[in-house]
RNA sequence: GCGAGAGUGGCGGAACUGGUAGACGCACUGGACUUAGGAUCCAGCUCUGGCGACAGAGUGGGAGUUCAAGUCUCCCCUCUCGCACCA
């Protein structure tokens, strides 16, 4: 065995073995049982960075240990290859999306193999290839077949910059989540995906996924949003319609003294018509919406709205009472319609405060009398009814039944549920994504592709349009069709292509069979595969791609190709990687060798001005907080940057990137090298310890004790919650034990526990550090991969100790402790407390009053 | 505002169902080996007082339950994340 640990030159050796040896290959077998690990798949932005470096790390452990538990582990990789970055970066290079990204999946790929994870190569797909997005073609037309797709004209998020629609979930805080530019509402036709038919469904479930983090369920519940409340009809004076209306608090309904539409409610315009009021009213939804909704914090955006010449009746009440339309009222939400009862409800209150209109109190508090005239606030809390005719006197809890019930019996709404989650908008305006596999027909409106002419291929002969503006309405090839319907040649493709989502919520199917032609996946494999044991990621996918997956594998089990409703049975959200940001006061943020250290100081290279020290946040390009992986690989090799990637912090929590604490992952595997070489000759051929410790005695009973133990709790760490960093501080403490030990050369007990700790050491780091490991396990004699190894076991008769520490505490205070054999019953141990001189010091003349022994632990006498 | 989570040495982080607070690592200090050391090895390392044995304080703050509280209960403060006019 090589004295120097040189990674430079071992990590090539295995990964090429690992390759060439098919070790990472697997298929079904009904003999063996599945663990389907998954990490969320990359997109090919051009380089692996720290989070994909971490989340892969923290996976490849699970495969690696699942693996040796004798699991068939299916661990695959592949590509979520289409998207708008390619089409950017493609019009910035001349060049094409598609040959960006296969660029990029090439030098990822390379990346990927050099940190020597345990994929399955033969299962790797790219989302953005034809074999692949021509199932989820197939799909879109079962779907469209069930109206589980549709069309509809709608407002959408549109960013002028990207040319492209942008789902809710897209826009962050009113500006594009990939540019950074403000979005505005537009009207278009769109495709849907109905997701809220199995809003009620995908809400209960969340109970039912108690491997999710807590976090993340409730994220999804918050999103899902389901109230229950009432839905009650304003007839409008002087006209046979109504205006139905949600609330979750119709016990309120007689204090409803006016009544809020949204602005693009189409009772606006059709209502202000012809009334005075009708150009203030169009003025005043043109206005809104220009109005950035959601860019502003919620307090700084004034309540603002017009009465529209109108008056609907309070159907409770009979009372007139004004329509207003106001910034404040969501079309999305409910029925776009709300009424408003400015004594219970606080934005009801300020506008009613605002425009002078009627504050009626209905709902009276035990504690303090409300006063129309004089109160400051709304009253939200409960009470008992007033001013609400014959339900006056209940609890208002009560009324809250009684007067659905009366609703209900009148014909005026009654019960009923609301949810915040809408329909997925997939339709997107951009090229490089998997068409829509419809056509539009003059005469036949929208005709699906027939199955068997699917897929549609998305043209690769394209030239990219500046502004990012879809090239593919103006591509005669492709855009130009005959109506399979009624042949007509003047039909036209659709030319919206599919979010992105889409393909992501398929692909751990579609890697069960990744080659299978015969449908989205071979159902066999499937069977056998799905769903995910451990699925892997980061928290920022906690709705979106998580809730649409969810939503798609019941789509597909509705399709009669899945037995399940839930793709993901454990879900682990790593934290993110921060680094501490530097920056000058002229120059901004600064990378690592923009700086100059002059004794201590960190001055800027450019104009010598000392440099902030910033706080600890994400690593991103624009703060210049990055490490590069690549960086890393070369000054320290694969398995040093998997170590401190593990070790640093357990896989949910954030992790701070700290050189110094690579440094000191790489000193830990030079150590065990280093002691690993020095024993190597007298280990060599000594078969490892595996008796009884009580054929043991002296550094070696105690080694051989600390290894089962050790043994132990590394399993239980990475068994019961992935936790990494304390596995590693056991095998450290392992290493601590072992390195104290002078090993004698004709001690031949000696020399098979140190074997037996050397092998147990080895192959308890083999999933953290696996080139390392298979390197000394190589030396050690043994003539097939580590890969091969069963992990360790432990011994119950090896874990007890030879001897109890047993402290004394006075008063619950520590005071002494002393050693004694295990067997010593409770009251030995009590008196020898007592007798102890240092406790005798502080017990001395006083009235012991009580004396509490905990079994094998402690004493606390009470005086 | 609502919801979730977290506050432990100089730092990252340990501590099972209440039972030795600070495992393990980093940084730091001293020493050894050395032409040299940013390599390696040994020792120390929560704070305060003391040469010392030792004593006192200590897990964001304040109360409480208990023989015993980082851990349980109540109140408060701070931070992070998510949602944010959801009727």
């Amino acid at each position: 065995m090589d004295p120097r640990y040189d990674p430079k030159k071992i990590e090539p050796k295995w990964q090429a073995y690992w390759e060439s040896s098919n070790l990472f290959k697997v298929k079904e077998d009904p003999a063996k049982e599945k663990y389907y690990l998954l990490e969320m798949f990359p997109y090919p932005s051009g380089n692996i960075h720290m989070g994909h470096v971490r989340n892969y790390s923290i996976g490849d452990v699970v495969a690696r240990y699942k693996r040796m538990r004798g699991f068939n582990v299916l661990h695959p990789m592949g590509w979520d290859a289409f998207g708008m970055p390619a089409e950017n970066a493609a019009i910035a290079n001349k060049s094409h999306p598609a040959e960006w990204t296969y660029q990029n999946i090439d030098a990822m790929r390379a990346q990927l193999k050099r940190l020597g994870f345990s994929y399955d190569w033969d299962r790797e797909i790219a989302t953005c290839k034809p074999d692949y997005y021509h199932w989820e073609q197939w799909l879109f037309l079962k779907m469209y077949e069930k109206a589980m797709a549709y069309r509809k004209e709608s407002f959408v998020n549109w960013c002028e910059a990207c040319q492209t629609v942008l789902a809710n979930e897209q826009v962050e805080a009113g500006l594009c989540w990939r540019c950074g530019q403000q979005v505005r509402q537009k009207k278009l036709w769109q495709w849907f995906f109905r997701i809220t038919d199995y809003a009620d469904d995908l809400l209960m479930y969340c109970d039912k996924l108690p491997g999710w983090p807590e976090k993340v369920i409730t994220m999804q519940k918050n999103w899902i949003g389901k109230s229950y409340g009432a839905e009650i009809r304003f007839p409008i004076e002087g006209q046979d319609e109504m205006i139905p209306v949600f609330t979750t608090r119709h016990d309120t309904v007689f204090g409803a003294t006016f009544m809020v539409l949204a602005p693009e409610h189409p009772l606006v315009m059709q209502l202000s018509q012809g009334t005075p009021q009708q150009k203030e009213v169009q003025a005043f939804v043109e206005r809104i919406s220009l109005q950035d909704r959601t860019a502003k914090s919620v307090e700084d955006y004034e309540k603002e709205g017009v009465f529209i010449g109108r008056y609907c009746i309070n159907p409770m009440t009979g009372n007139r009472i004004p329509i207003y339309t106001a910034n404040f009222a969501l079309m999305e939400y409910g029925t776009g319609a709300v009424m408003a009862v400015p004594a219970h409800d606080q934005r009801d209150f300020d506008f009613a405060k605002k425009y002078g209109l009627d504050i009626i109190v209905v709902v009276s508090s035990a504690e303090e009398n409300l006063d129309s005239n004089t109160m400051a606030e709304a009253y939200i809390g409960e009470g008992f009814m007033v001013n609400s005719g014959q339900f006056d006197g209940l609890n208002n809890k009560e009324a809250m039944e009684k007067i659905a019930d009366h609703l209900e019996k009148n014909n005026l709404g009654g019960k009923t549920v609301s949810f915040r989650i809408r329909d997925w908008g997939i339709s997107r305006q951009r090229y490089w994504g998997a068409p829509i596999p419809v056509i539009h027909c003059e005469s036949c409106g929208v005709v699906p592709v027939p199955e068997e002419d699917l897929p549609v291929i998305l043209p690769e002969e394209v030239d990219m349009l500046e502004g990012g503006k879809s090239p593919l309405p103006e591509l005669d090839d492709f855009f130009r069709t005959t109506c399979p319907k009624c042949g007509n040649s003047d039909a036209v493709r659709e030319t919206d292509t599919m979010d992105t989502f889409v393909e992501s919520s398929w692909y751990f199917e579609r890697y069960c069979s990744p080659k299978y032609d015969g449908g989205m996946f071979d159902k066999a494999a499937v069977d056998y595969w799905m769903p995910v044991d451990q699925y892997i990621g980061g928290v920022e996918h906690a709705i979106l791609h998580l809730l649409y997956s969810r939503y798609y594998t019941r789509v597909l089990k509705d399709q009669g190709l899945l037995k399940f409703k839930e793709p993901f049975t454990r879900l682990l959200t790593q934290g993110m990687v921060c680094k501490e940001t530097m920056s000058c006061p002229d120059h901004g943020f600064l990378l690592p060798d923009e700086i100059n250290t002059e004794n201590g100081n960190r001055l800027c290279r450019k104009c010598n001005k000392p440099v902030t020290l910033g706080r600890v946040e994400k690593m991103s390009k624009s703060k210049k907080n990055v490490v590069d992986p690549n960086i890393l690989l070369a000054k320290y090799g694969a398995d040093t940057t998997r170590f401190f990637c593990l070790f640093a912090a357990p896989p949910e929590r954030d992790l701070e990137w700290s050189e110094q604490g690579v440094d000191g992952g790489s000193r830990f595997l030079n150590r065990v090298w280093r002691l690993a070489a020095a024993v190597m000759n007298t280990i060599k051929d000594v078969t490892a310890f595996d008796g009884n410790p009580d054929s043991l005695d002296g550094p070696a009973r105690e080694l051989y004790k600390k290894t089962h133990q050790t043994i132990k709790k590394v399993t239980a760490d990475i068994e019961e919650r992935f936790h990494f960093n304390t596995a590693i501080s056991a095998m450290m403490e392992l290493f601590n034990t072992m390195s104290a030990i002078e090993l004698q050369r004709d001690d031949r007990n000696q020399a098979a526990v140190m074997r037996f700790a050397v092998e147990t050491l080895t192959l308890l780091l083999s999933p953290v550090v696996p080139h390392f490991a298979e390197e000394v396990w190589e030396a050690l004699g043994n003539k097939s991969s580590i890969l091969l190894a069963a992990w360790p076991s432990y011994r119950e008769d090896a874990l007890e100790k030879d001897e109890l520490l047993i402290v004394i505490q006075v008063n619950g205070k520590l005071r002494s402790r002393f050693n004694i054999e295990v067997n010593a019953d409770d009251e030995t141990i009590k008196q020898k407390a007592l007798a102890d001189e240092k406790i005798q010091k502080f017990i001395a003349g006083k009235e012991i009053r009580k004396v509490i022994v905990v079994k094998h632990k402690l004493v606390n006498i009470v005086i």
